[in-house]
DNA sequence: ATGAGCAATGTAACCGCTTACATTTTGTTG
DNA sequence: CAACAAAATGTAAGCGGTTACATTGCTCAT
């Protein structure tokens, strides 16, 4: 049953044997974890390197119960945003001498039925998670366990109280909702909302909500749609809308790969942007700023979510306390994308500039 | 020392004691590994339900010497190639039953010394690892110890036998360069290498070369830079050679992400692109095509590669023989970015069909 | 010389699970 | 109903580390 059919394994034991001391002696030197004479160690330290000794991890979680490691779950998909965030972590991660495991969900993962977490307390000593890529159960059981979790892009379920830290949704979107009213002169404005479930996306609905309300903007249903922060699902989205000859002169994408999808199918359509249909998005993309036109956009402060997403778990680790939620402010950045030109003022949201 | 001060973690055997039978009886239930009185099953399984057990992973990997997971080690950067790249290796490894770990260096891991691996052995059943992100040593000691291995973009060292899939680079940037002279009458191009040590680079480079000796242009050591497949070093790289005046009139960036900032870093010097000065890519990201202008580059069958990677790798595990070297052969997508009128028809390398 | 006190090292229990082997229970058959 | 085979279950030995506690060997003041 054993994996390795070729040569066994070199245990502690084998290098205990080979010094001439126990293996908790071997173990103390290998740890830093007590004195030990020189003489001891440099033996030690040859016969690890004689028999070329490596140290079984799982062996030392199950004694230790530390893994030094932490880890993310997220959905797996490709958003260049994810990158960003995923970046910010490792590093900061990495600085503090931990390391980062990831593991990217196709479904809504479970500890228990499902789809199971293949990270847990197990080989790790705790636990990011991002927006809802684990369902509500698991998170009740991690708290109940009082296992370090810290929530990314997604607040605690009700009753249940967790650090997380947040994008502050609203008021960017309506800002950037605003500038497209007032500054541009948009009316028919579509929407695509984000995966199913997802808070940011909910939240920048509202932001949408509030702009057009602000504006006596009749709210109209058949501008609703979805591009789940995903390229082709935004094509798709886009080319059904010009199929079923909807009018619409600007989209609001939901994030900044969505946007950059409706640019090019409108484009290939025949359209022009902004001209015949501005485009605006989210977050603020690297490549936001590279594709033609370059989009208009509210930018999202990516890294320094996931620095404190990683501080705070930290914090948890240690037995520190940490924050129950941080909230991180938005920018809108104006292009060319969403039609504005730039000779004019551009309208600001008053309230932006707590 | 115990990482839970909160209450005791629930094992096998507090199940086995409250459903009154042995923990050799429950953890048969738990897998299904032999049969048990339909009796016994719900007994154990109420047990669990009301207890909320939960295996620990580590324990069952110390005495079972198998994962479940696959790792994959790769350099921590945010290329979108390595996005797409990941993306299918776990979709590839979770239809068939694993999950895919992903480790993130900042610097080349090695087993012993320097920078340690948390995905090795212990929790993994086989490992992807990536261009050159751990050292040869460590190369060594998995194949010493018959680990299940696939090399990705990067061949063995000397007297390593390890499978590894591979892209075929030269021919491409041969192609692509030739182009370049050939249809779109650039003779000064400039290149920016990738990452040291880097084999895709290598071979682009030596792609590129073979083009320059095949149209009798000199080879200009002038010309020759680096933008290490990351868009800031790139852009970098252009500034410098805009500074110190170098005469080009096109570049081959390496990869995309290269030519991306290279492009508008060009454009921000008032340079137009490719009316002053061509950029050509490599890779054929997502967004090459939604860039201003479309970037003339060579696609890779990234994904492809990826889930070819995961299929030798479950071979591997399995016990099945594995492809000694899988190469992929790529193919030019001409946009804009190099100044090619698409009235002329293009010229392509005879050798490329095969 | 001698015992206290401390540094170095060894012994063995334990972490939670799997499984070979032993034992008991159940079922079958003449 | 005895005898036996097959099925179900239990016992306990690992897996490879860590560490509390016990032991040994020094140094040093008296």
């Amino acid at each position: 049953m054993s994996k390795d059919d070729g040569r066994q394994r070199v245990t502690i034991e084998d290098v205990a044997k080979r010094a001439g001391v126990s293996t908790a002696t071997v173990s103390r030197v290998l740890n830093k974890t007590a004195n030990v004479s020189p003489k001891t160690v440099a033996l030690v330290e040859t016969a690890v390197d004689e028999l070329g000794y490596v140290l079984h991890t799982a062996a030392r979680i199950l004694s230790n119960n530390k893994t030094g490691n932490i880890g993310i779950i997220l959905p797996a998909t490709s958003n260049p945003f994810l990158t960003s965030l995923l970046e910010s972590i490792n590093q900061y991660a990495i600085a503090n001498g931990y390391n980062l495991l990831i593991y990217a969900t196709t479904a809504q993962a479970s500890i228990r039925g499902g789809v199971p977490i293949p990270l847990n307390e197990d080989n790790t000593d705790g636990l990011l998670i991002f927006s809802n890529s684990v369902d509500e159960q698991t998170l009740f059981y991690l708290h109940r366990r009082q296992f370090p979790t810290v929530l990314l892009y997604r607040t605690p379920p009700q009753g249940l109280d967790v650090p997380c830290v947040l994008l502050e949704n609203k008021n960017g979107a309506r800002t950037l909702i605003q500038h497209l009213i007032k500054n541009c002169g948009h009316r028919r404005i579509a929407f695509m909302a984000g995966p199913p479930e997802n808070q940011d996306s909910y939240w920048r609905e509202q932001g949408y909500r509030e702009a057009l309300a602000a504006n006596n903007i009749p709210f109209d249903p058949n501008l609703m749609g979805t591009g789940a922060f995903h390229d082709w699902k935004a094509k798709e989205q886009i080319e059904q809308w010009l199929d079923q000859g909807l009018i619409f002169d600007a989209v609001f994408a939901g994030d900044d790969t969505a946007a950059m999808a409706a640019i090019v199918t409108l484009q290939r359509a025949g359209k022009r942007v902004p001209e015949d249909v501005a485009v605006v998005g989210f977050n603020n993309d690297t490549m936001s700023e590279y594709i033609n036109p370059p989009l208009t956009t509210v930018h999202a402060p990516t890294g320094a979510i996931g620095r404190m997403a990683a501080k705070q778990l930290l914090q948890l680790i240690r037995g520190e306390p940490a924050e129950k939620k941080t909230l991180f402010d938005t920018e809108i950045v104006v292009r060319h994308s969403c039609g504005y030109k730039l000779a004019v003022k551009p309208y600001v949201d008053a309230e932006e500039h707590l």
